[in-house]
DNA sequence: TCGACAAATGACTGGCCGGTCACCTTTCGA
DNA sequence: TCGAAAGGTGACCGGCCAGTCATTTGTCGA
């Protein structure tokens, strides 16, 4: 690197515009989830961000797109290293611990940061589905990436005989799936209007998931075939 | 009634209204599937359905909006229908076949009318999310009639000692989030850069979603604790 | 203290699109 | 055949918002 001998101005300046872009990026986050990318205004960005319209550009040139992008590029990223460091720790754990506590984490991380969860929800299929633009491109290797990780650890399990067989990446979406239908379900007024969210901690909601997920509907699998 | 004695013409007239009106969802159908709701606009809308823009407001007074709620009472009209009519004929198969195949019929449903998946997918989280507006409530409230089907389905299959007791709301949430769920995969470019849909047929494929549902992922539940 | 450079700002613009309505075509009874 | 009612139509309007840029504000070295 050229750069590494900063002067401390400099580098106080360079900690402050990252400041400021994080800012940015929160209030985008908030806004975006709250109204839904299409609906939401820039104006409105700037106002909560406490900036003016025209700083948002000094930030991110491409504009609203660029926003985006780079937001689901820092939710991404953070699922992404919550999977790395979540399986690097348990390597040693039996695998129903494994990714019960896994999916444990993803409730909590949901629930602490509900925009996220909420942009996810409203943009997220976009990520999936859509086939415009390469800048497009760029996220869904992110998204690839924290995918990438789950479907790893559950190809060690399938190594080891620890679950059964089956393609690793359609047990990985349908595993994301159940968390976020779970999810979507508890927060809903689905459930609200009756008894409440069936089960009241992640922890509680974790073990349900992964108790479908891991022994399945039936009661006792005797005759499968 | 006092409109059931129309004169023949009365009655071709009414008749062609609907296909009219029929001929305008279907149009809307295909362009918001293919924009999402907020990107696409009533001018494509019209052109696809071939008449002017003006004459939707004479089938959909309400404008977007209202053309966007039809749509999804279409849609969950028709879901509904699929799964009344599937419980109460196969009643009497053992419960595996009886889900087995309604996730088959699910998937085979979609694989036909994909525009109707890709709106569900795009425009039917604000069904579950979205707070604004009484008009989404009755939308909702088709929603919730087609789940219901399939909820009742599942109480039934609890009462009967055939799966675990568990919220059956929730367990419902989770097989149709896992139907959608393998479908946005099977549909991706995920899966298609590598090696093709896990399995090409909705048989297989409900075979495999079902074997995950009713049998989880261990190869043997022994020591569930 | 001053000058010059950098960054913030928000009034402004251009295009887009939902919704309207005056006009035209078609239908049908007399 | 004719007249009027019903219904189709698309040019037009008004509001909205992403993006711009001339101006203002702040910073820092000399």
């Amino acid at each position: 690197m050229t750069t590494e001998t900063l002067s401390p101005a400099a580098a106080r300046r360079e900690r402050e515009r990252q400041e400021r872009r994080d800012a940015m990026l929160g209030a985008a986050r908030v806004v975006f989830a709250e109204k839904g990318y299409e609906t939401a205004t820039l104006d409105e960005v700037a106002e909560r961000a406490g900036f003016g319209k025209g700083t948002l550009y000094n930030y991110f040139p491409g504009g609203k797109e660029e926003i985006l992008l780079a937001l689901m590029d820092d939710v991404f990223g953070s699922l992404n290293r919550l999977a790395e460091t979540h399986f690097a720790a348990t390597e040693a754990l039996p695998v129903r611990e494994r990714f019960e506590q896994f999916i444990a984490r993803l409730l909590t991380h949901f629930s602490e940061h509900h925009d996220v969860f909420r942009l996810l929800m409203k943009e997220g299929q976009q990520m999936v589905l859509g086939d415009q633009g390469p800048a497009l491109h760029e996220v869904r290797r992110r998204r690839d990436e924290a995918f990438g990780v789950l479907t790893a650890a559950l190809e060690r399990a399938m190594a080891a005989g620890e679950i059964r067989p089956f393609p690793p990446k359609a047990v990985a979406e349908l595993m994301m799936g159940n968390v976020k239908g779970y999810m979507a379900y508890a927060c809903s007024p689905l459930c609200d209007a009756e008894h409440g969210p069936p089960f009241g901690t992640p922890e509680e909601a974790a073990a349900f998931l992964a108790s479908v997920l891991f022994d399945g509907l039936c009661a006792r699998p005797d005759s499968t075939t």
